[in-house]
DNA sequence: CGTTACCTGAAA
DNA sequence: TTTCAGGTAACG
């Protein structure tokens, strides 16, 4: 659910609030422990009780609660994780399988009623297919470097560190394939994909060996516009996805082709397709994302 | 590389 | 009943 735009909409409504807080207690639903962390849940207390929380990052689609020992609480939200500021009192959400308790007072976030301020809160952890996961790491730089390519929306990712993201290596599987990829740029998922791919007229299931230095320009441009737009419009709320309020974002609303299949076109009006690639549900316009013409053997 | 598994629904 | 789901790790 939560790709680059969501992760980052979360990472903003929750950093205030956290930051400076100390960690009061965790509680993790007995059932969902194993699946959660690789830590019981006696050490997942032992790492984090006490702990303060200095800020909130986020690499790719991971948030990262750096802590006041060094260490990193790097959470995963995967297909239906969420992550939502509650006051203690509070019902429980839906699905809700862990809580982290903060304590009242911030130096950093001086209470305003509502929202943050002196009360105890808690982040609530509900995740309804239990896919997301916490780790507790050291070295949260070498943790994620090994796992994710280059941010996509950083203005360091210049049009050749693109090029040079999509052509390493193997460039014979599906642009789609490519952009998916978490270790050659971090933060793509499958609606965005959709989306740059349209953006930039080309059909998902292409040989990203065969996509033109052109396109190719136009793709790195669209990459980043989608995302950014994503962002703008606080993530795209098809079923799951909530911001760090639990409120819904807004991006669903502005797709061009994702889950768009047999409506027309907002730019030519022919249906949208739907097949498989990479795995995944794929959508695309017939007409403005054209088949590569096969070079003709003579 | 593509496929399967992880888990729990919602929708067709 | 079957298929599909915004993600990734493991498998062949």
């Amino acid at each position: 659910m939560p790709e680059l735009p969501e992760v980052e909409t979360i990472r903003r409504d929750l950093a205030p609030l956290v930051a400076g807080r100390r960690i009061e207690a965790v509680e993790v639903d007995p059932g969902t422990i194993h699946l959660l962390s690789d830590l019981s849940l006696g050490d997942l207390r032992s790492a984090l009780v006490g702990r303060r929380i200095e800020s909130l990052g986020r690499r790719g689609k991971y948030l990262l609660f750096e802590l006041d020992d060094g260490q990193a609480l790097v959470v995963h939200l995967r297909m239906t994780g969420r992550l939502v500021w509650r006051a203690a009192d509070a019902p429980p959400e839906p699905y809700e399988r862990a809580r982290i308790v903060l304590d009242a007072s911030s130096p950093l976030s001086l209470d305003e009623g509502e929202g943050s301020g002196v009360r105890v809160h808690h982040l609530r952890w509900s995740d309804l297919r239990k896919f997301g996961t916490w780790r507790v790491v050291g070295d949260p730089e070498a943790y994620l470097a090994k796992r994710l390519g280059p941010e996509p929306i950083d203005a360091a990712f210049s049009f050749a560190a693109f090029r040079a993201a999509v052509q390493g290596r193997s460039a014979s599987m599906s642009i789609k394939a490519v952009l998916l990829d978490q270790r050659r740029m971090a933060g793509l998922g499958n609606i965005y994909v959709d989306e740059a791919l349209f953006a930039a007229r080309i059909r998902p299931a292409t040989p990203a060996n065969g996509v033109s230095a052109q396109a190719l320009k136009r793709l790195w441009e669209a990459t980043r516009r989608v995302l950014e737009q994503g962002i703008e419009n606080r993530g795209a709320s098809f079923k799951d996805y909530v911001d760090g309020q639990g409120n819904q974002g807004s991006q669903h609303m502005h797709v061009q082709v994702f889950r768009r299949t047999g409506k027309p076109c907002y730019a030519c009006g022919t249906p949208i397709s739907r097949t498989v690639v990479a795995g995944r549900g794929t959508h695309f316009c017939p007409r403005c994302q054209p088949a590569r013409r096969r070079r003709h053997e003579d």
